[in-house]
RNA sequence: GGGCGGAUUCCCGAGUGGCCAAAGGGGGCAGACUGUAAAUCUGCUGGCACUGCCUUCGAAGGUUCGAAUCCUUCUCCGCCCA
């Protein structure tokens, strides 16, 4: 199978400009694309992670990716797909962003021998003079035709400010720059970037009358049509330090029923025709199809290694007993009073709960329990000395601590 | 530039001098049921030294025994007019 039909076996493309100019590009490994990333963050997230799947599986094709640091465009603010305006991030910041994107987008992608290139639109957008940039791009604008767009649409009775309003002709000039010096063709990205990938095509027709194209990749939505990848805390992220690969490797171990196939389409390597074969999988087997998922996911975006840390944790977590993986935390002697501690600071300390409130609700709900055994009341103690070989405290079903006292 | 309206807890949204840590819903957490899923039912949902105290209703001042609520100034947003 050819790269442009998995994508559209695997569900992966949203819109194209010109399906067969962008099949032909691709499938015959010729193409130069680039897929934008604004530095919001200090990590990517894992909507990253599909832009930079569908990266990976084009290389694998003989394509060539850009991967464009949005250095510059994160200084303005994307307002697609937002209901408010962004914080305005400072410079400083946003150096900080690009370093660490830098360093996560080198575990997926080859860099070596020019076969990917990275580059960061600070470098370009930042010189721009404005009088100058008004006069030669101003013009290839319809403020009429940005109006319509979607992503403004939506922000016309929020407000919308002039900086936001600028962002699509920022990323319509990055594509413009990347046509020029790199003559990278098409662009993908998410689904919300329609308008603005639009914007540069147009603006290549324009300018240089010559085609581009431009193709979305589908959000990863799940079975209520909502965002996936992101939980109470926020986004799960593909950093170790900030989303655990056990936590990573949980989220997907508990994607809804309906979701799980279509995640292991979107996000995963695995043969098409081996997910397939799932589909008709339910109960116990969909369970273990979760497992899959799970596993081959923290193994892409982590290691094999790590993968396999966090399926044991898991098993030995959720069929009882005690795991060498499981997330710990050393408590300090000082929270001992007479060689004994209490179990509202147990909880609080283990940091299975926010404040020592929640710690006295979840107590006294039945929700906390300390080697298996429940914990009945809120007055309970515990002597220090079996916490030598570390303590298991229990939040709930899914939330765990290894509770060790420290030296 | 002028006029009007708005900002409440994680989110939406009630509250227009004390009965307000603030209705209701959503979300979240916990319990029961399960398959680490969904649905359903129950409880909880600012913090702490928890029959009490402290902090919170855009910000800062003020009036009052007492302010989310009244007054002043400021910030941000929406609508209408120019």
């Amino acid at each position: 199978m050819k790269v442009y039909d998995e994508l559209v076996a695997r569900g992966l493309i949203a819109q194209v400009t010109d399906e067969e100019v962008i099949k032909e590009l691709i499938n015959n490994g010729k193409a130069t694309f680039y897929i934008g990333f604004d530095p919001t963050a200090d990590s990517l997230h894992v909507g990253h992670f599909m832009a930079l799947c569908l990266m990976k599986r084009l290389q694998m094709a003989g394509n060539k990716p850009i991967v464009l640091i949005g250095g510059g465009t994160a200084m303005i603010g994307d307002p697609s797909g937002r209901t408010d305006m962004r914080q305005m991030m400072t410079p400083e910041i946003i150096e900080h962003n690009v370093h660490c994107f830098k360093k996560q987008m080198e575990k997926f992608i080859d860099f070596s021998e020019g076969k990917a290139i990275i580059v960061n639109n600070a470098d370009w957008l930042l010189k721009l003079n404005y009088v100058d940039l008004l006069r030669e791009v101003g013009a290839c604008f319809s403020v009429n035709n940005m109006l319509r767009a979607e992503c403004y649409k939506q922000r016309m009775e929020k407000g919308l400010s002039f900086l936001e309003f600028n962002y699509m002709i920022m990323q319509s000039y990055d594509f413009l720059m990347l046509y020029q010096k790199y003559g990278c063709t098409l662009q993908f990205g998410g689904d919300d970037q329609w308008s603005n990938m639009l914007g540069g095509t147009e603006l290549i027709r324009r300018k240089l009358g010559k085609d581009a194209s431009a193709m979305t990749i589908t959000l990863l939505l799940n079975s209520e049509g909502k965002k996936m990848g992101k939980t109470q805390k926020g986004a799960v992220w593909l950093d170790p330090e900030k989303t655990t690969p056990y936590e990573f490797y949980q989220y997907w171990r508990n994607v809804d029923d309906a979701d799980v196939l279509n995640c292991m389409r979107l996000l995963t390597f695995l043969p098409i025709e081996e997910i397939d074969a799932m589909k008709d999988w339910e109960g116990a087997q969909l369970n273990k199809a979760k497992e899959i998922l799970a596993y081959e996911l923290t193994k892409l975006v982590h290691s094999e290694e790590e993968a396999k840390k966090a399926e044991q944790t898991a098993k030995s977590i959720f069929t009882g007993g005690d795991s060498e993986n499981m997330p710990s935390v050393e408590i300090s002697l000082d929270a001992f009073k007479e060689d004994v501690i209490d179990i509202i600071s147990i909880v609080h300390l283990a940091g299975l709960v926010s404040s020592r409130s929640e710690a006295r609700r979840a107590i006294e709900q039945g929700g906390i329990s300390i080697n298996g055994e429940r914990v009945n009341s809120i007055e309970e103690k515990f002597p220090l000395e079996i916490f030598k070989d570390g303590v298991v405290v229990k939040k709930g079903k899914k939330s765990f601590k290894k509770v060790t006292v420290k030296k």
